[in-house]
DNA sequence: GCCAGAAATTTCAAGCTTGAAATTGTTTCG
DNA sequence: CGAAACAATTTCAAGCTTGAAATTTCTGGC
């Protein structure tokens, strides 16, 4: 194995953690203050950039989950309240995902608090970092 | 919200995507090559690097999971007979978990193919691109 | 118009994951 | 010593997640 591969697979388990430790301050955050999980979170924010409503798939396909995961969390969201299912005018197999009023209203106090979490967890970042990272992290995801 | 928090929040979200991308495509390696899955690894490796055994605690700290989840994995990895649990001399509370010699073996031929999977995945980054990283996520790690 | 194939969604079983409660064992300190 | 606090693990219910199969609908070529 050359050295490289070895460089990159630690980094990959570097990240991992990284991305894992910040997942788990999000959680606890998320139910600690809000009483709402790291999935119903990641659904309404994908709903809250594509207010116009998404189908089923373009939803599982944003977040990079399958088709049934997306199913499941809308099913409780949409139980609560939060979203709605639109079923298509043209295309009878298609249903629209949005937030509903309720959501929204609950989606904006979520997300500034959110955003407060992450800058919080990522302080150590400098202009410079998020420059370099994202950078990088453009280029990785072009793959 | 000052902009530098908005940027950290936007590369947050970028890693999320790298991170969410990189596991789907381990995890397909994983099922079609190996009939196995990433939490199985994930388990299996942490046990590889303190091959003497480690207690139910260290590892799900290792791994960054729950309790519950730790002795779950491990549960299920014992019934394949890869891992096996070994109560402690000296605390009764305590039981120490250790690769078999069948899933030491078995983790050897992983690993390699592991490591080829994750080196395929992050080919885009260059030996400058992982001293950079490594530099920001060691610093990451630190809090 | 019909039909084979493709597409969108849901359903389902199995496995993963969490957080809290329960169980068992150890330690501390009055 | 004995009780209370603490620690390690498991158990459990609920939710999350996957991948495959089933269902319904659409589309393109005959």
């Amino acid at each position: 194995m050359s050295d490289l591969s070895k460089r990159r697979l630690k980094l990959w388990i570097r990240l991992l953690g990284v991305t894992r430790g910040a997942e788990n301050r999000l959680r606890e955050y998320l139910r600690v203050e809000h009483g709402t999980t790291l999935p119903r979170f990641d659904v309404m924010a994908a709903l809250f950039r594509r207010r116009d409503g998404v189908t089923m798939s373009e939803l599982s396909r944003m977040l990079l989950v399958s088709n049934g995961n997306a199913t499941a969390v809308v099913d409780r969201l949409e139980a609560e309240g939060l979203v709605r299912r639109t079923p298509s005018e043209t295309d009878r197999r298609t249903v629209y995902v949005a937030l509903t009023e309720t959501g929204l209203a609950s989606f904006e106090t979520l997300a500034a608090d959110h955003e407060r979490a992450v800058d919080a967890i990522f302080s150590a970042l400098s202009e410079d970092d998020l420059d370099r990272l994202t950078e990088v992290m453009k280029r990785m995801g072009k793959q």
